[in-house]
DNA sequence: CTATATTTGTCCGTATGTATC
DNA sequence: TGATACATACGGACAAATATA
């Protein structure tokens, strides 16, 4: 070898790219690190070199006594002024659902008359569920909407919809106001519901979506499972 | 009690308070489990119900034989089509400062080279380093810069920072063309640098950067720590 | 560095009121 | 009415992490 890249990263380039051409499917196990050693003609050492920086690149992660598994592409998710769930994930060329799990009215709290433009007390609605992208939980969502939508528990139940809910209660467009993000550990009821392991990293974002009047009329919180997603803001 | 409210929720409304108003300022501990089940006559299991609920609503984070402490605010960080990291802390009210850890031009690898419109093995500036927010470590970084950006290094070794050595070399103005935000957990190396606990859960941003002509000058990873920034997409 | 006390985390219980089937 | 499940509240014991002398 006359050439200055060294061994490991010759082997990492090779193995990235038989990963990304689909090679390798996401959550394929590769071969063992011998198998790759004996393929490549090198050390165990240099493969090792090699794996480590593709794992430090998140796209295989190594299980002690398992093996190196590719990594699950995580779906991209495009935040913006118009966010919608299900234009989203087709767009990633998945196929995304909603599962409503709790549909309510109730009096809100502090925080939320804040950012609903409400006082303390008044009556909102709640929604509570879970996306799922190609049948797998991707996130976990609780919208808060104000009072004053008439019947939008019944009209989100009807059509298992938040967009189209809105909609039945006039409010034919929203746009997103500010978007806040955050990272987070996994608490037991989160891991449960999005199947991924307790202290997982989600990502968590606050929203907040106006009607074409400036009036608040979502105040949505996600909890993505942070490997499974990745949010994409273009400009 | 006749009272319909749990006892323990009741408490929490009273503790949060409590915090929301000053009393227990940021960074505080609040009085113990112990303390705290004799000053409102109940037993201690209700009172850790209650702070449970406030950590879980990250108000509070406690610490195993330390105590139950409340959150710092975290720092806001905007994210747009011009991000400036001292900017941005000057708006949260924050004095911002880098330290630039690592300092040369190598040639690049694969991904680098797709990401700045590189040939694998054209030569690229990169940088490494910490951002510090009121002397606390906010963030790591790792810049790619193309190596047609002449004597970028000794540029950015000289100003101590990316965006006066890009002017150095010609680059008046550069725009961010995407943001791609993911979630992971601290490794050993990343939370020695950021202080943090490993395990805890960092915010990792990829991100390119074009100059006014359209060309890539600068592809940039950064791990932030996720429970001292939030970052903001303002529309 | 070694105790020792403090503080939170987790587990075992018991009892009661309420909602649901 | 009975059976069952669940949330609330209390009591105790010990483990694990931390602070301190």
């Amino acid at each position: 070898m006359t050439d200055k890249t060294p061994l490991w990263q010759a082997i990492a380039d090779t193995l990235r790219a038989e990963i990304t051409s689909g090679h390798y499917p996401p959550g394929d196990r590769l071969p063992s690190e011998a198998a790759l050693a004996t393929r490549f003609g090198v050390n165990r050492h240099t493969v090792r070199h090699a794996v480590a920086q593709l794992a430090d690149a998140g796209l295989v992660h190594a299980r002690r006594g398992a093996g190196v598994f590719v990594t699950a592409r995580p779906t991209d998710y495009a935040l913006g002024r118009r966010v919608r769930f299900s234009q989203n994930l087709a767009a990633a060329g998945r196929t995304g659902s909603h599962r409503f799990t709790r549909l309510e009215t109730r009096p809100c709290d502090a925080v939320e008359a804040q950012m609903l433009d409400l006082s303390p007390g008044d009556p909102v609605h709640v929604v509570e569920g879970l996306s799922l992208a190609d049948g797998q939980p991707l996130a976990l969502f609780r919208s808060v909407l104000p009072g004053w939508l008439a019947g939008f528990c019944d009209h989100a139940r009807d059509h298992q919809s938040i967009t189209a809910a809105l909609a039945a209660c006039g409010v034919a467009d929203y746009t997103r106001a500010s978007t806040r993000i955050t990272a987070k550990l996994a608490n037991a009821t989160q891991a449960v519901a999005l199947r991924i392991p307790q202290g997982a990293p989600v990502l968590r974002s606050v929203a907040v979506n106006l009607d074409d009047g400036g009036r608040p009329v979502e105040y949505g919180r996600t909890w993505f499972a942070g490997d499974r997603v990745s949010l994409v803001l273009a400009d």
